[in-house]
DNA sequence: TTCTTAAATTGAACGTGTTCACTTACGAAT
DNA sequence: ATTCGTAAGTGAACACGTTCAATTTAAGAA
């Protein structure tokens, strides 16, 4: 470990440090750097911006989240979905505060943290297998062709899920809990649902429709389209 | 037409100028001041941050919205949903570099202008009160105790589409309009589907979850409860 | 007209995230 | 030991959103 690693890791604790205790937006740079016992300046060489540091420790618990997904106990589709998200949410919960700076940050275009953005391309990938792996280690997994749209739905909701447990503002995230359990719920009943022919077929689209945005094969956002006309698409 | 309000047109009419013709975070409030012809303070009487005047369109942009919903012609409940989001894509296209910058805005708690926040409590209402008359004069709207529900997961899902639309990289933002043709399509399909007993039952259940956070009935979050302390439901 | 009071307007100042030209520390090659 | 090059570190400076005490303008009452 170079002296410039430890440097790195001293200023990203102060900042986790700071940012749980009063809040992503509160915490100042000087703050941080005052903490590390470091110039501002030199935070800047170990992190592109603030915005960086919280999207550091998200990479961080994307890896806890791989190992406990890892580690789930085999099961119907169900509840190995529930209990990924579950599993996620309690581990999230104390940097909670943190992270609601991410998503603000993560969805402005042309931001290194975006979401959908180039940077978190990798990331974005590395979710994917996790919820593949969810899929396809569930004792009810259906056929192999709806794996990957599943994969795709899966990692969608997993977005709206995180976002919707960052709003809201039931004390503990009781609704986001709550949720949980309704979807699977509904999650179970869907399976039936999903032995008709024509579902996988719906399943299929909808992955292909998604899918491209979350693997990077979607072109990008082209100046030539002038705004003011959306397509006339009618069925 | 007093002093005053002349003066808050120009700076308003300034501002949108500047955020449709260089994006919103591009946009700097001296050159706002400048374009209107008055000071840096001036601005801030008028509108109590940047984020305000995103929000001011928004607010113009509501109102159109419910006249075109109300213009929508008779028909099918999918149709008049898939219409009612279409049109409202449509008319958003040109401002869609502004309300970008009010996303990232409205999903930070504390802000004035947070999509789930107290000051945003009326717009959410009226937005409520357009979708229950998508739903309510549809031809083949479903039995009334299921208006309430549908209505908030329709709003629930607006809010999803706006924020896909925003974020979507594909050009002429073409995969949010797939989407809603592929939502429109489902609802179609789901209407066979909602004839069932204990559809019923769950719409109502999802509408009793997320009512709350819409009408502003939910509590609000409790500093009480300490983090890292998650409910063990598990249904 | 003059006085009074509220509305309208100003611009300097603050703290922020970020940048950058600069300095210092240190290990390896000569 | 000296040199040299890269890594590590500094802090003043910039532009930004925002605030506020102060000043000017305008309109109605006397």
């Amino acid at each position: 470990m170079t002296k410039g690693e430890k440097t790195r890791d001293r200023i990203f604790e102060a900042a986790l440090a700071r940012f749980s205790s009063q809040g992503f937006a509160e915490t100042t740079m000087r703050q941080i750097a005052q903490d590390a016992e470091c110039s501002l300046g030199l935070a800047y060489r170990y992190f592109e911006s603030k915005d960086a540091m919280a999207l550091a420790l998200y990479e961080r618990l994307v890896i806890e989240f791989e190992e406990e997904v890892a580690s789930l106990a085999p099961g119907p589709l169900a509840r190995r979905w529930a209990d990924a998200e579950r599993a996620d949410l309690a581990r999230l919960t104390p940097y909670r505060a943190t992270l609601v700076g991410l998503t603000s940050a993560g969805l402005l275009p042309g931001s290194k943290t975006q979401v959908l953005g180039e940077t978190s391309g990798p990331l974005r990938r590395r979710m994917l297998s996790i919820f593949s792996r969810i899929v396809t280690g569930a004792s009810d997994a259906p056929k192999a062709t709806t794996h990957e749209p599943l994969t795709t739905l899966f990692y969608a909701t997993h977005l709206l899920v995180i976002l919707f447990w960052l709003q809201d503002p039931t004390p503990g995230q009781k609704t986001t809990w709550k949720l949980l359990d309704f979807g699977e719920e509904i999650l179970g009943k869907l399976k039936l649902v999903l032995r008709l022919p024509w579902t996988g077929a719906l399943l299929i689209r909808a992955g292909e429709l998604l899918g491209p945005l979350f693997t990077g094969e979607a072109e990008p956002d082209s100046e030539a389209i002038p705004p003011g006309t959306p397509p006339r698409s009618r069925l």
